[in-house]
DNA sequence: CTAAATTATGTAATTTTTTTACATTTTTAG
DNA sequence: CTAAAAATGTAAAAAAATTACATAATTTAG
């Protein structure tokens, strides 16, 4: 834990001179990390011991040692924050700014994300008969990703961007076939409907979504993100690329469960490509 | 800059003392900044001294001020690296390397980035009569998704999966229509002769792939995200989500061209989805 | 190639900073 | 209200870092 979120909690264990302490380098703990202990102790209005005692408190080894555990806190601290685009921005801050909050999304993803349910999915993944990928809108391109994935593992794969399509075939899906739904809110009717459909034709569905919504009910499991959407925009950001490394992930674990050969076959799909590209240059790399 | 990196960068400019010490230092930075002044010394065989020079030579006010810059580096030097998948791993490690080294990638992306061509393209794009999103492969969703925030601008805007109608639109294309053409190598045949022939009809291209590819010199403008792509398990992983960031920051750089009011806008698009949504409950949030 | 000048490094003293030992004050429990 | 315990401060000691200066190594001009 960071150590500035140690004083934070522990701050109604302290004594009162000890407090000051916590105070003051809570209030700068910038100013803290480059103060001596003489000038951070009169400035909190206590003694030097006091401060040196406040530190060991923290289990540091002392009043140096504390200030290298709060460097350290402070530059963890802020590295990859939700930073709302704001309209007077430049290029440079909102390029950082995108980059930014999309890291921190993704850190947010995979704190959140249940390994559990990944293990689960990738059984389910790896024992289909046919593999349906399904999602509208933002999601439609993360089923068309999942797709370009998957086919290479030469098991039968479908991707529709049209409702109606993606209806058809749900009716038609039967048991041993599963269904891949992305939806980011799993409030959208049709992809619920579809849901539904597909289970009532004995077809396991996967949900890339909201676990508590009216979508992610309706499925047989579900893995969910939870990352915060930015509404900034009104455009689906963060919450798109987080569910296309949950996609990595899957095609990953199902690699890996297949074993070494398998993944000759992946190769094999690569190099079929080249004859379609530009040679690179000869040399390392 | 980070100051391990500053060290490693500036190491030809030590003297041979000094350089002893910065071996030591970058052998075992955790070590270093828990030893004094004296033990660090006596382990780089130099003077006491000559540990303070060396501090001070990189910016530092003394030892005890290089050891809080040093911890610092070290709390976000390694945050994100790239890890790769290795066939043992279960799956809480392959989630932890996925997660981390996409974002690592998407930490280089942003180094490397050239704002001024963000820039550049945003201009292009906001000018555009026409925009077209074209794609093989992985980059096809990439394309796709492109369309998906670009048709919110009330712009005409294309995208083709099929290369015969790329190729088809990039025959009609004609002066002040845009061409996006989306590639990781720059290497696709197919991409790089309709960058040709939009070209030739006068339309502007511009090129998310690498700037020294065949794709890339066809294209009148370039932004590379400069991501090395894990080529473990032979498929397209980090770049697409890099490319991806950028097309979020384009169609950023687009919104807050055109004003405030254009906002109003996307806010209509996205309302107008409501009715095929089920409603979220009521109350906060 | 040599001598002067410059630069690099180390020694020892000085200063600053931190820590310890102990005294005093404050708080708490009976 | 008093005794014990806890908290805080004072002053001295210890540790660490820095400075001033001397010596050694290297470079450069002739």
């Amino acid at each position: 834990m960071n150590i500035l979120e140690k004083i934070n909690s522990q701050i109604t264990t302290f004594s009162k001179s000890e407090r000051k302490v916590a105070e003051v380098i809570i209030a700068n703990p910038e100013q803290a990390i480059h103060s001596s202990i003489a000038t951070l102790a009169k400035v909190a209005d206590v003694s030097e011991p006091t401060v040196n005692r406040f530190c060991r408190r923290l289990d540091t080894k002392g009043f140096p040692d504390f200030k290298l555990h709060l460097a350290q806190g402070l530059a963890n601290g802020t590295p990859y924050v939700n930073r709302h685009v704001d309209e007077n921005d430049g290029p440079d801050e909102y390029c950082a700014k995108i980059f930014e909050s999309t890291m921190a999304a993704l850190d947010i993803a995979h704190r959140n994300l249940d390994i559990g349910q990944i293990n689960r999915a990738v059984d389910i993944l790896t024992q289909a008969k046919t593999i349906s990928f399904f999602g509208l809108g933002a999601s439609a391109s993360v089923a068309q990703d999942a797709l370009n994935k998957f086919f290479r593992f030469n098991v039968p794969v479908n991707c529709f961007e049209d409702i109606v399509m993606q209806r058809m075939s749900c009716i038609n899906s039967t048991d041993g076939d599963v269904v891949v739904i992305f939806s980011h809110t799993g409030r959208t009717k049709p992809l619920v409907e579809i849901a539904q459909i597909a289970r009532q034709n004995d077809a396991t569905v996967i949900g890339l979504t909201a676990k508590d919504s009216p979508l992610g009910k309706e499925c047989n499991m579900c893995i969910s993100s939870d990352v915060p959407e930015d509404t900034d925009l009104y455009m689906p950001m963060a919450s798109r690329i987080a569910q296309l490394v949950l996609v990595d992930i899957l095609a990953t674990g199902f690699t890996l469960r297949r074993g070494p050969k398998f993944r000759d076959n992946l190769k094999k799909v690569k190099d079929s490509l080249r004859p379609s590209r530009f040679e690179k240059k000869e040399g390392f790399n």
